[in-house]
RNA sequence: CUGGAUGUGGCGCAGUUGGUAGCGCACCUGGUUAGGGACCAGGAGGUCGAAGGUUCAAGUCCUUUCAUCCAGACCA
């Protein structure tokens, strides 16, 4: 049979659509460039925020919540934050419906429009400083370490299911401190539990960096990101940190009595990540088969497949299953039993393949009579027949070996499309064949933009914890000294 | 918004020089099957994106419109 899912295909977008698809994921919604997630999908989702939530309650972060709709007015405040935004924002004018006096359907109420518009949030700076405002008063009110999971809407002109959703699911962190080296302090933190979450959790191997002045954040001084390479070659943004100064404190005037008894403007972080997290699992894992999912984040970690002919077989097959899963249980595994007696063994096979269970269990009267079972690992395809005996051990340890090894996997196919690249010419081409270019830049904007315009590559980080590279070099495009290499690529 | 493409049962598609819609998957019924996406037989399901026009006759030709996808601009 013709393979539904074909990852290397020449359209990435329509292979990772149809991963979306027949994985279970998600699926368009009736709204423009927004999603339905699944509850498959969503339960990986629901896994992250778990995982991530418990890392920012260790950092001292609380979890609030700050309202969806903000006055317009707010956000005439920060001009460069505004002018980042202003394009992409959903506005509410009227707050009433009425049916259609021409006859069918419902018309907005022309009497019903609002004296200030309400901007659905494409990011909750401008509310969240508004409350911080009368919040704090003194340096005892300090720090204040917020984090809101939410969803905002941005009204972006092209979309990508789960890489760029008119409205997506997130989270975003919004601290307020007395001194700059603590709320740098506290930025630079951040980034560390993204970067650990990207590599232990999502099996995700990242390159954590500043941003070029070019790419930070409308309204931050510094933006600190997690950059992940796709199979495709192309860069991913998975998640940002930004140091915002005090350009949100001076503009809704948001200051502290310091112990000298002198007024001090607070300095700021925010740090967000997305379910564009999702997006990067899927694109940077999957293989023709479908799916490959961490075993950390598998919603569903162990599948059991039973094989049978007769009743007798089948009650016997999934009462020894039964004992498994509930020796697996204890051990803290999620286990799926495939009772289902419609389907045929393979069709199963292939169905949880796709859905990228990392660890399948497939039990008939031969294995039975023999006392052992067939284990196949999802990120190799391999299959084992190992004792019933101990079959519980076996499988946890599979579980841990399988997250280290499409980690492994990932990392290496990293390292090999990293390279140097100090020839503008060569540069030209060797771009486009996808991959992280290590290059010499000057440091300015032009020369950055002058890139960008002719090969449609950007900065993707000046990296402070690989491929870090310090050294004496000149500019790939203008020639002009450097003083290290920066990560080019073609991004998402 | 600018280019290009596509809209036909739930999904994926075919439909010739106009002649009154068909295939695969999925679905329903019965049977045989079951260690990698089963097979046989039977069955149900579509005013062909929408509106208008040409014609004896439109899925097919013309006009308008809407939607989606791809490539840009924008962006997590």
């Amino acid at each position: 049979m013709a393979k539904e899912i074909t990852p290397r295909s020449e359209n990435y977008s329509q292979w990772y659509n149809d991963i979306v698809v027949k994985a279970d994921l998600a699926e368009q919604s009736a709204v423009r460039g927004c999603m339905v997630i699944k509850p498959y999908g969503y339960a990986i989702w629901e896994k992250m925020q778990s995982i991530l939530d418990k890392a920012f309650k260790e950092t001292g972060v609380q979890n609030a919540y700050f309202p969806l709709f903000i006055p317009k007015s707010f956000f005439s405040r920060e001009a460069e934050h505004v002018a980042g935004f202003a394009k992409e924002c959903a506005v509410v004018t009227h707050h009433r419906l009425m049916n259609n006096p021409d006859g069918k359907g419902v018309v907005v109420d022309p009497e019903a429009k609002l004296e200030e518009e309400l901007i659905v949030r494409p990011t909750s700076e401008t509310i969240i400083w508004s409350v911080y405002k009368n919040w704090i008063k003194s340096w005892r009110d300090l720090p204040i370490l917020c984090n809101q999971w939410c969803n905002v809407v941005r009204w972006e002109m092209r979309t990508r299911p789960f890489l760029r959703t008119a409205e997506f699911l997130w989270q975003e962190g919004h601290t307020a401190h007395a001194t700059a080296e603590e709320a740098q302090a506290k930025a630079k933190q951040m980034v560390g539990v993204y970067a650990k979450f990207a590599r232990e959790t999502m099996a995700l191997p990242v390159i954590v960096g500043h941003k070029s002045p070019n790419e930070r954040f409308a309204g931050a001084l510094d933006t600190l990101t997690i950059e992940a390479m796709m199979q495709d070659g192309k860069a991913l943004q998975a998640g940002t940190s930004h140091f915002l100064g005090q350009n949100f404190a001076k503009s809704f005037d948001v200051q502290y009595a310091d112990k000298d008894g002198s007024l001090q403007y607070v300095w700021a972080t925010s740090w967000g990540v997305s379910t564009r997290l999702m997006g990067a699992l899927i694109m940077a894992h999957s293989d023709d088969n479908g799916l490959v999912l961490p075993p950390v984040l598998a919603p569903i970690q162990v599948v059991m497949v039973p094989i049978y002919k007769t009743d007798e077989e089948r009650a016997a097959v999934l009462g020894k299953f039964e004992e498994v899963k509930a020796a697996l249980a204890a051990k803290g595994v999620s286990v799926r039993i495939d009772d289902r007696d419609t389907l045929r063994p393979g069709f199963k096979f292939a169905e949880w393949e796709m859905k990228g269970v990392p660890v399948r269990v497939a039990l008939g009267a031969r294995d039975l009579a023999a006392g052992t079972v067939e284990v196949a690992r999802r990120d190799t395809l391999e299959k084992a027949t190992v004792s019933l005996e101990g079959v519980d051990a076996y499988i946890e340890d599979l579980l841990a070996k399988v997250q280290q090894n499409i980690y492994d996997k990932a990392l290496a196919f990293r390292d090999a499309n990293v390279r140097k690249c100090d020839d503008w010419e060569e540069f030209k081409t060797e771009i486009q064949k996808g991959g992280f270019l290590l290059c010499h830049w000057d440091g300015t904007a032009e020369t950055e933009q002058a890139i960008k315009d002719a090969t449609k590559a950007t900065i993707r980080c000046i990296p402070v914890d690989s491929y870090v590279c310090e050294e004496e070099g000149r500019d790939i495009f203008s020639g002009k000294p450097s003083k290290g290499r920066v990560v080019f690529a073609i991004a998402y």
